[in-house]
DNA sequence: CCCTGAATTGACAAGCGTTCTCAATTGTCC
DNA sequence: GGACAATTGAGAACGCTTGTCAATTCAGGG
Protein backbone atom coordinates (compact mmCIF):
# COMPACT_ATOMS: atom_id res chain seq x y z
CA UNK A 1 0.00 0.00 0.00
CA UNK A 2 1.55 3.44 -0.95
CA UNK A 3 0.95 6.61 0.55
CA UNK A 4 -1.66 8.06 -2.29
CA UNK A 5 -4.20 5.65 0.32
CA UNK A 6 -6.34 8.41 2.21
CA UNK A 7 -4.69 8.43 6.27
CA UNK A 8 -7.67 7.07 7.91
CA UNK A 9 -6.14 7.44 11.25
CA UNK A 10 -6.77 11.82 10.76
CA UNK A 11 -11.02 11.09 10.69
CA UNK A 12 -12.26 13.05 13.21
CA UNK A 13 -15.83 12.60 12.92
CA UNK A 14 -16.83 15.42 15.20
CA UNK A 15 -20.08 14.02 17.34
CA UNK A 16 -23.02 15.59 15.43
CA UNK A 17 -25.25 17.73 17.91
CA UNK A 18 -22.64 19.72 19.75
CA UNK A 19 -21.88 22.47 17.22
CA UNK A 20 -22.27 25.79 18.66
CA UNK A 21 -24.18 27.95 16.17
CA UNK A 22 -25.96 31.24 16.13
CA UNK A 23 -28.81 29.62 15.52
CA UNK A 24 -28.41 27.38 18.67
CA UNK A 25 -27.39 30.28 20.90
CA UNK A 26 -30.50 32.06 20.05
CA UNK A 27 -33.03 28.77 21.25
CA UNK A 28 -30.90 28.94 23.87
CA UNK A 29 -31.36 32.51 25.39
CA UNK A 30 -35.14 32.59 24.37
CA UNK A 31 -35.30 29.56 26.72
CA UNK A 32 -33.90 31.16 29.04
CA UNK A 33 -36.62 34.15 29.01
CA UNK A 34 -39.83 32.63 29.81
CA UNK A 35 -40.06 30.15 32.68
CA UNK A 36 -43.63 28.81 31.69
CA UNK A 37 -43.95 26.07 28.79
CA UNK A 38 -44.39 27.42 25.21
CA UNK A 39 -44.99 25.95 22.12
CA UNK A 40 -42.12 25.30 19.18
CA UNK A 41 -44.23 27.69 17.01
CA UNK A 42 -44.15 29.92 19.82
CA UNK A 43 -40.54 29.95 20.37
CA UNK A 44 -39.97 30.17 16.69
CA UNK A 45 -42.07 33.64 16.76
CA UNK A 46 -40.12 34.72 19.90
CA UNK A 47 -37.27 34.54 18.52
CA UNK A 48 -38.50 36.57 15.11
CA UNK A 49 -39.48 39.20 17.33
CA UNK A 50 -35.56 39.08 19.06
CA UNK A 51 -34.76 39.74 15.50
CA UNK A 52 -33.11 36.52 15.48
CA UNK A 53 -34.25 34.75 12.21
CA UNK A 54 -34.05 30.85 12.89
CA UNK A 55 -35.96 28.17 10.63
CA UNK A 56 -39.07 26.75 12.09
CA UNK A 57 -37.42 23.13 11.17
CA UNK A 58 -34.28 24.15 12.89
CA UNK A 59 -36.13 25.34 16.17
CA UNK A 60 -38.09 21.56 16.20
CA UNK A 61 -34.39 19.60 15.57
CA UNK A 62 -32.53 22.24 18.48
CA UNK A 63 -35.48 21.60 20.95
CA UNK A 64 -35.16 17.69 20.13
CA UNK A 65 -31.36 17.67 21.06
CA UNK A 66 -32.17 20.02 24.20
CA UNK A 67 -34.89 17.62 24.95
CA UNK A 68 -32.54 14.34 24.77
CA UNK A 69 -29.87 15.90 26.42
CA UNK A 70 -32.71 16.83 29.52
CA UNK A 71 -31.77 20.81 29.33
CA UNK A 72 -35.12 20.75 28.43
CA UNK A 73 -38.54 19.18 29.92
CA UNK A 74 -41.13 18.35 27.34
CA UNK A 75 -44.61 18.10 27.90
CA UNK A 76 -48.11 17.40 25.96
CA UNK A 77 -50.62 20.02 26.06
CA UNK A 78 -54.15 18.67 26.45
CA UNK A 79 -55.00 19.08 22.35
CA UNK A 80 -51.44 17.16 21.84
CA UNK A 81 -49.08 19.88 21.56
CA UNK A 82 -45.70 19.07 22.87
CA UNK A 83 -44.34 22.66 25.08
CA UNK A 84 -41.02 23.00 26.12
CA UNK A 85 -39.02 24.39 29.54
CA UNK A 86 -36.01 24.58 30.25
CA UNK A 87 -35.40 23.02 33.43
CA UNK A 88 -33.38 22.00 36.64
CA UNK A 89 -31.88 18.84 35.53
CA UNK A 90 -32.43 16.87 38.35
CA UNK A 91 -36.01 14.76 38.54
CA UNK A 92 -38.70 16.43 38.89
CA UNK A 93 -42.68 17.38 38.57
CA UNK A 94 -44.78 20.09 37.83
CA UNK A 95 -47.42 22.09 38.86
CA UNK A 96 -49.09 24.35 36.34
CA UNK A 97 -51.34 27.15 36.37
CA UNK A 98 -54.24 26.44 33.97
CA UNK A 99 -54.47 29.93 33.02
CA UNK A 100 -51.66 31.74 33.28
CA UNK A 101 -49.08 28.86 32.66
CA UNK A 102 -46.83 29.90 35.74
CA UNK A 103 -44.97 27.05 37.10
CA UNK A 104 -43.37 25.66 39.91
CA UNK A 105 -41.12 22.36 39.94
CA UNK A 106 -42.18 20.31 42.85
CA UNK A 107 -40.28 17.15 43.53
CA UNK A 108 -41.74 14.01 45.62
CA UNK A 109 -39.43 11.31 46.45
CA UNK A 110 -42.45 9.93 48.48
CA UNK A 111 -44.21 9.52 44.94
CA UNK A 112 -41.14 7.92 43.47
CA UNK A 113 -41.06 5.12 45.93
CA UNK A 114 -44.42 4.70 45.40
CA UNK A 115 -44.51 4.38 42.24
CA UNK A 116 -41.51 2.25 42.23
CA UNK A 117 -43.49 0.15 44.95
CA UNK A 118 -46.57 -0.42 42.28
CA UNK A 119 -44.37 -1.48 39.61
CA UNK A 120 -42.48 -4.24 41.60
CA UNK A 121 -45.98 -5.27 42.81
CA UNK A 122 -46.98 -5.99 39.26
CA UNK A 123 -43.90 -7.21 38.13
CA UNK A 124 -42.94 -4.71 35.98
CA UNK A 125 -39.73 -3.43 35.33
CA UNK A 126 -37.72 -0.98 33.54
CA UNK A 127 -40.19 1.82 35.10
CA UNK A 128 -40.57 5.84 34.31
CA UNK A 129 -43.59 8.24 34.76
CA UNK A 130 -45.22 11.23 34.19
CA UNK A 131 -47.09 13.26 36.95
CA UNK A 132 -48.01 16.54 36.36
CA UNK A 133 -50.29 18.81 38.42
CA UNK A 134 -52.72 21.30 36.60
CA UNK A 135 -54.14 24.12 38.76
CA UNK A 136 -55.52 27.85 39.11
CA UNK A 137 -52.55 29.86 40.82
CA UNK A 138 -53.09 32.71 43.69
CA UNK A 139 -52.88 35.15 40.77
CA UNK A 140 -55.29 33.97 38.52
CA UNK A 141 -57.81 32.87 41.07
CA UNK A 142 -57.81 36.38 42.33
CA UNK B 1 -105.09 32.20 16.99
CA UNK B 2 -106.01 29.22 14.93
CA UNK B 3 -105.23 25.43 15.67
CA UNK B 4 -102.75 26.05 12.11
CA UNK B 5 -100.30 27.85 14.69
CA UNK B 6 -97.23 25.42 15.24
CA UNK B 7 -97.61 24.34 19.31
CA UNK B 8 -94.51 25.37 20.41
CA UNK B 9 -95.23 23.78 23.95
CA UNK B 10 -94.29 20.41 22.76
CA UNK B 11 -90.25 21.18 21.51
CA UNK B 12 -88.91 18.13 23.25
CA UNK B 13 -85.09 19.50 22.56
CA UNK B 14 -84.28 15.70 22.38
CA UNK B 15 -80.28 15.97 24.79
CA UNK B 16 -77.68 15.50 21.79
CA UNK B 17 -75.35 12.81 22.35
CA UNK B 18 -77.87 10.26 23.55
CA UNK B 19 -79.49 8.54 20.44
CA UNK B 20 -78.71 4.84 20.99
CA UNK B 21 -77.43 4.09 17.01
CA UNK B 22 -75.65 1.22 15.74
CA UNK B 23 -72.70 2.83 15.18
CA UNK B 24 -72.88 3.91 18.98
CA UNK B 25 -73.98 0.68 20.40
CA UNK B 26 -70.70 -1.10 18.22
CA UNK B 27 -67.98 1.29 19.34
CA UNK B 28 -68.73 0.10 23.17
CA UNK B 29 -68.66 -3.17 21.81
CA UNK B 30 -65.43 -3.19 20.50
CA UNK B 31 -63.88 -1.02 23.88
CA UNK B 32 -65.19 -3.75 25.75
CA UNK B 33 -63.09 -6.25 23.87
CA UNK B 34 -59.80 -4.94 24.69
CA UNK B 35 -58.16 -3.60 27.78
CA UNK B 36 -55.22 -2.04 26.49
CA UNK B 37 -55.00 1.63 25.32
CA UNK B 38 -55.51 1.91 21.35
CA UNK B 39 -56.17 4.81 19.22
CA UNK B 40 -59.17 5.97 17.49
CA UNK B 41 -57.59 4.60 13.67
CA UNK B 42 -56.81 1.20 15.52
CA UNK B 43 -60.74 1.23 17.29
CA UNK B 44 -61.89 2.05 13.58
CA UNK B 45 -59.96 -1.18 12.09
CA UNK B 46 -61.74 -3.41 14.78
CA UNK B 47 -64.93 -2.27 13.97
CA UNK B 48 -63.88 -3.24 10.15
CA UNK B 49 -62.92 -6.79 11.04
CA UNK B 50 -65.95 -6.99 12.92
CA UNK B 51 -67.90 -6.40 9.99
CA UNK B 52 -69.60 -3.41 11.36
CA UNK B 53 -68.89 -0.23 8.84
CA UNK B 54 -68.40 2.55 11.25
CA UNK B 55 -66.99 6.24 9.43
CA UNK B 56 -63.96 7.49 10.74
CA UNK B 57 -65.29 10.63 11.69
CA UNK B 58 -67.98 8.51 13.74
CA UNK B 59 -65.57 6.67 15.75
CA UNK B 60 -63.51 9.86 16.62
CA UNK B 61 -66.98 11.63 17.60
CA UNK B 62 -68.49 8.47 19.79
CA UNK B 63 -64.75 8.15 21.78
CA UNK B 64 -65.32 12.55 22.67
CA UNK B 65 -68.70 11.66 23.76
CA UNK B 66 -67.60 8.26 26.32
CA UNK B 67 -64.56 10.44 27.50
CA UNK B 68 -66.29 13.19 28.28
CA UNK B 69 -68.88 11.27 30.02
CA UNK B 70 -66.35 9.44 31.64
CA UNK B 71 -67.14 6.54 30.51
CA UNK B 72 -63.25 5.64 28.62
CA UNK B 73 -59.91 7.27 29.74
CA UNK B 74 -57.99 9.02 27.39
CA UNK B 75 -54.15 9.04 27.71
CA UNK B 76 -51.41 10.53 24.77
CA UNK B 77 -49.18 8.04 23.83
CA UNK B 78 -45.25 9.59 23.42
CA UNK B 79 -45.91 11.03 20.19
CA UNK B 80 -49.12 12.71 20.94
CA UNK B 81 -51.58 10.34 19.67
CA UNK B 82 -54.58 9.93 22.01
CA UNK B 83 -55.30 6.51 22.84
CA UNK B 84 -58.54 5.11 24.60
CA UNK B 85 -59.77 2.55 27.32
CA UNK B 86 -62.94 1.73 28.38
CA UNK B 87 -62.22 1.97 32.72
CA UNK B 88 -63.69 1.72 35.77
CA UNK B 89 -65.31 5.20 36.85
CA UNK B 90 -63.69 5.43 40.09
CA UNK B 91 -60.06 8.13 40.11
CA UNK B 92 -57.55 5.59 39.71
CA UNK B 93 -54.04 5.54 37.50
CA UNK B 94 -52.23 3.06 34.75
CA UNK B 95 -49.05 1.16 34.57
CA UNK B 96 -48.66 0.43 31.04
CA UNK B 97 -46.59 -2.29 29.53
CA UNK B 98 -44.33 -0.03 27.37
CA UNK B 99 -43.72 -3.08 24.18
CA UNK B 100 -47.22 -4.81 24.97
CA UNK B 101 -49.60 -2.52 26.16
CA UNK B 102 -51.35 -4.76 29.52
CA UNK B 103 -52.58 -1.93 31.55
CA UNK B 104 -53.47 -2.06 35.02
CA UNK B 105 -55.38 0.41 36.79
CA UNK B 106 -53.78 1.49 40.74
CA UNK B 107 -54.86 3.66 43.23
CA UNK B 108 -53.05 6.10 45.26
CA UNK B 109 -54.68 7.61 47.61
CA UNK B 110 -51.20 9.02 49.55
CA UNK B 111 -50.73 10.55 45.68
CA UNK B 112 -54.12 12.41 45.94
CA UNK B 113 -53.13 13.64 49.38
CA UNK B 114 -49.55 14.78 48.19
CA UNK B 115 -50.85 16.23 45.35
CA UNK B 116 -53.42 18.10 47.07
CA UNK B 117 -51.08 19.40 49.46
CA UNK B 118 -48.48 20.58 47.22
CA UNK B 119 -50.92 22.76 45.29
CA UNK B 120 -52.20 24.25 48.36
CA UNK B 121 -49.14 24.97 49.61
CA UNK B 122 -48.62 26.90 46.62
CA UNK B 123 -51.35 28.47 46.70
CA UNK B 124 -53.06 27.22 43.43
CA UNK B 125 -56.64 26.07 43.64
CA UNK B 126 -58.75 23.93 41.39
CA UNK B 127 -56.42 20.49 40.71
CA UNK B 128 -56.13 18.04 38.75
CA UNK B 129 -53.54 15.69 37.93
CA UNK B 130 -52.53 13.49 35.48
CA UNK B 131 -50.32 10.32 36.80
CA UNK B 132 -49.16 7.42 34.60
CA UNK B 133 -46.45 4.76 35.07
CA UNK B 134 -44.71 3.03 31.77
CA UNK B 135 -42.48 -0.31 32.07
CA UNK B 136 -42.19 -3.65 30.53
CA UNK B 137 -44.49 -6.09 32.16
CA UNK B 138 -43.48 -9.99 33.41
CA UNK B 139 -44.09 -11.38 30.28
CA UNK B 140 -42.58 -8.93 28.00
CA UNK B 141 -39.24 -8.93 29.92
CA UNK B 142 -38.65 -12.63 29.53
C1' DC C 1 -4.69 31.61 5.85
C1' DC C 2 -6.95 28.22 2.84
C1' DC C 3 -9.02 23.44 2.08
C1' DT C 4 -11.76 19.63 3.06
C1' DG C 5 -15.55 17.41 4.77
C1' DA C 6 -18.92 16.61 8.11
C1' DA C 7 -22.46 19.08 10.58
C1' DT C 8 -26.04 22.22 10.18
C1' DT C 9 -29.46 25.06 8.14
C1' DG C 10 -33.73 26.66 5.71
C1' DA C 11 -37.46 26.56 2.39
C1' DC C 12 -40.67 23.52 1.06
C1' DA C 13 -43.03 19.44 0.66
C1' DA C 14 -44.96 15.65 2.60
C1' DG C 15 -47.05 12.88 6.62
C1' DC C 16 -50.26 12.19 10.12
C1' DG C 17 -53.88 12.56 13.43
C1' DT C 18 -57.83 15.15 14.17
C1' DT C 19 -61.63 18.28 13.17
C1' DC C 20 -64.84 20.55 10.00
C1' DT C 21 -68.51 20.74 6.37
C1' DC C 22 -72.71 19.58 4.66
C1' DA C 23 -75.99 16.79 2.32
C1' DA C 24 -78.22 12.44 3.28
C1' DT C 25 -80.02 9.37 6.72
C1' DT C 26 -81.96 7.79 11.06
C1' DG C 27 -84.31 7.78 15.54
C1' DT C 28 -87.95 9.88 18.46
C1' DC C 29 -92.22 11.46 19.47
C1' DC C 30 -96.64 13.10 18.21
C1' DG D 1 -97.27 8.09 8.96
C1' DG D 2 -94.99 12.94 9.48
C1' DA D 3 -92.00 16.37 11.22
C1' DC D 4 -87.66 17.53 12.92
C1' DA D 5 -83.55 17.31 15.51
C1' DA D 6 -79.76 14.26 16.04
C1' DT D 7 -76.48 11.63 13.73
C1' DT D 8 -73.70 9.89 10.12
C1' DG D 9 -70.17 9.51 6.33
C1' DA D 10 -67.08 11.07 2.68
C1' DG D 11 -63.93 14.11 1.83
C1' DA D 12 -61.73 18.49 2.41
C1' DA D 13 -59.33 21.25 5.56
C1' DC D 14 -56.24 22.01 9.37
C1' DG D 15 -52.26 22.33 12.48
C1' DC D 16 -48.27 20.23 14.28
C1' DT D 17 -44.28 17.74 13.12
C1' DT D 18 -40.86 15.47 10.29
C1' DG D 19 -38.46 14.51 5.93
C1' DT D 20 -35.82 16.23 1.70
C1' DC D 21 -31.94 18.18 -0.20
C1' DA D 22 -29.08 21.81 -1.98
C1' DA D 23 -26.57 25.59 0.09
C1' DT D 24 -24.00 27.20 4.02
C1' DT D 25 -21.15 27.07 8.10
C1' DC D 26 -17.82 25.49 11.35
C1' DA D 27 -13.62 22.77 13.01
C1' DG D 28 -9.24 21.32 12.12
C1' DG D 29 -5.18 20.14 9.47
C1' DG D 30 -1.75 21.57 6.25
ZN1 LIG E 1 -39.26 20.70 34.66
ZN1 LIG F 1 -52.09 31.63 36.82
ZN1 LIG G 1 -40.97 11.34 39.50
ZN1 LIG H 1 -58.33 4.01 33.46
Amino acid sequence: MTSTEPDRTTVAPGVPGTRPTRQRRAVGEVLASFDDFRSAQEIHTLLGQRGESVGLATVYRTLQLLADAGEVDVLRSEDGEAIYRRCSSTHHHHLVCRSCGATVEVEGPAVERWTSAIADEHGYVDISHTLEIFGTCRACAG
